[in-house]
DNA sequence: TTTAGCACTTGAACTCATAGAGTGCTAAAA
DNA sequence: TTTTAGCACTCTATGAGTTCAAGTGCTAAA
């Protein structure tokens, strides 16, 4: 699927590409008579037009209608991003710009994918896009209940990697500050690393004999963890500059918004599709690039994903990205989002040997 | 402003009433024929027109172009709205089963109102919205930090409500589970109810003297108190279904929806425009209707908002309501969002006397 | 293999005419 | 004084007809 334009001659190869580029540029189909003019070609327009048919037969190109010049395909896009992404190099001048834009915002990974995706929009006058994947349902490593007034107190209840949740219980009958010790050591006792199916109602009573001065505590203490580590983490999806999309031709009639507001609704779309696309293929960690409704991205309509995955210590933690039509500048847009996914995956690792304050909350965030 | 309408004859009140309503219904402009042979006038077309071209003089009507039918203007909106609001009685039912509907989902408030947020979509086939206003900066009353491993900890900083930030903090150096103690006493000691702005140098060196085993540490954990603090929480907005709304002729054209995509992104708007309604009028705690651009709702254009808040023990926690055109089925409107919002309300209040797990975190939640 | 030329197709833009809806106004009726 | 009937007027939406230009496919010659 990779290379599927290679037996393409030299000349079409060219054709095409000037074709694609001419149509990201103008937004319209463009005629045989327009690439014989712009100098590239040393031949007749009707030359290029049977080249032209030619490619058309191929399935790279397409006429909207008899009479008027063509425009890319699907795969006439392929072709054209793939060798885009052969032969792209990052453009180091954007790193470092993103860089430090990023820099001022060096907060946890949640607000840095939010910056990220505002400035992708800005960046590209696209959609920005910033998601990070669910957490799925994990068992909590370590528990700590405390004394807050008489009758409530706070269970922090944190996970493996070091991401807490919270959550405050109140009780009706009045608390020593002793209770929340006892407490503590019950469910680190009972309740680490146990996953979320695996509380049962015998640990609970084993629970309930370890701290018989407040049995009532424990049910909700228990209830409380059982939730929370069965509830696991959503993942999110950020989308800014949506309005920008509505500048361009391609959005203009109501049809082609609907899809893309729908995935701004139910944001699980996306992440499945980054979700699929890191398990099934191999993961090369390079910019992706997903066109037209080529992956059963039924909500992307005629739109494309151009996105890169973020990592830190090799495990994906979320991806940055842009959403724009088909005949998006690839070439801005492929070098911007490297540059931007290389941009977080040194800020957030960068941070690591020193003394890094990491957030770790309900939002989640690292790893 | 609130009861312009009074002067009106009985019958012009009729008229405006059942123009707005059968452009509520038809979405088109009503003419004089229509209503004379709606069989609720009893008298000739050519009367109506008279008491039509009245009404537009008044102000509450008016004609997209000169022979066609008249429509209601943003006044005669709000005449109408304001006519259903007196005579409103919330619909028993509704509550009953809006209630059951939210009771399924009885997680922390921040989940009720994207709950909310859907159900006020799927009911009224408008876009639904919930919002929770920002925290502002608020200091923190209680700390505790988790000794993790030898190198990393968990710093919990509690607010005075009882909801809680949680921060993971690393060192170079190895700690002992005493430093975490320490650490937890000294912030307790020095930080407790200070505001984000009073932590200046002169405490964070205090502080360091009183841990000496790890100043960095001390360091690094006043900055991210600091940090936190600062930082407030920023209010949240959910915007649910927005598809539905570009199923309306209104929201036919790029131009109509450009505005409330933008309002997705930029979503202090809609937290600006309660929060200013919460604070300089009376606030009722009724049903509240803003049409158009009524009081400066740039991004909401040609839309109605149709909202009331969400209230625990007297205070303000939220807001839920319902956006769409202009022309949208107050009735329903009003009675859905009414009721739902006294769901939420006797949800979140029902669950506070026995034994209540509350959940507080970043994304805040109950007061 | 390329080119020039030509007939053909087709969508876009424009004009024109028509139909229909609804109004405002005037004069008569109640 | 209020209501009604009638009529002329305005404006939009619709559709048909026409022209224009772009661009193609094909054929025959270079």
């Amino acid at each position: 699927m990779k290379q599927k334009g290679e037996g393409l001659s030299a000349r079409k190869q060219l054709i095409l590409r000037t074709v694609v580029e001419s149509y990201i540029e103008n937004g319209e189909p463009v005629g045989s008579k327009f690439l014989c003019d712009c100098g590239k070609f040393a031949c007749s327009s009707a030359t290029i037009r049977n080249e032209m048919a030619e490619l058309e037969t191929l399935g790279y190109l397409e006429q909207p209608h008899t009479s008027s010049g063509r425009i890319p395909t699907e795969t006439g896009y392929r072709f054209y991003v793939d060798l885009l992404l052969q032969n792209y190099n990052s453009a180091a001048g954007d790193v470092e710009r993103i860089k430090s834009a990023l820099r001022e915002k060096r907060a946890e990974l949640d607000s840095i994918l939010t910056q990220a995706s505002r400035l992708a929009s800005t960046l590209t006058n696209y959609t920005g896009v910033a998601l990070r994947p669910g957490k799925g349902n994990a068992a909590f490593a370590q528990f700590e209940a405390i004394y807050l007034t008489p009758r409530s107190l706070l269970l922090v209840m944190i996970r493996e990697d070091g991401t807490a949740k919270t959550k405050n219980l109140r009780t009706d009958t009045d608390l020593l500050p002793e209770d929340a010790k006892t407490l503590s050591a019950a469910l680190n006792a009972c309740l680490s690393n146990v996953p979320a199916h695996q509380i049962t109602l015998p640990l609970m009573m084993k629970m309930e004999e370890m701290c018989p001065a407040a049995p009532a505590l424990v049910r909700v203490a228990v209830k409380s963890v059982y939730e929370a580590a069965s509830e696991g983490e959503s993942g999110d999806v950020r989308l800014e500059g949506m309005d920008r999309l509505l500048g361009y031709p391609e959005y203009a009639d109501t049809e082609s918004i609907a899809g893309l507001i729908g995935l701004g609704d139910s944001k699980n779309e996306l992440l499945d599709i980054v979700a699929q696309s890191e398990e099934g293929e191999e993961d090369d960690g390079e910019v992706k690039i997903l066109i037209g409704s080529e992956n059963r991205l039924g909500a992307l309509g005629s739109s494309a994903l151009v996105y890169k995955t973020v990592r830190r210590g090799g495990k994906i933690v979320g991806a940055v990205g842009v959403i724009g039509p088909r005949r998006m500048k690839y070439q801005n847009v492929i070098s911007m989002v490297d540059s931007l996914a290389n941009g977080i995956n040194e800020l957030i690792s960068d941070d690591a040997p020193p003394l890094l304050p990491e957030k770790g909350e309900d939002k989640t965030s690292d790893d």
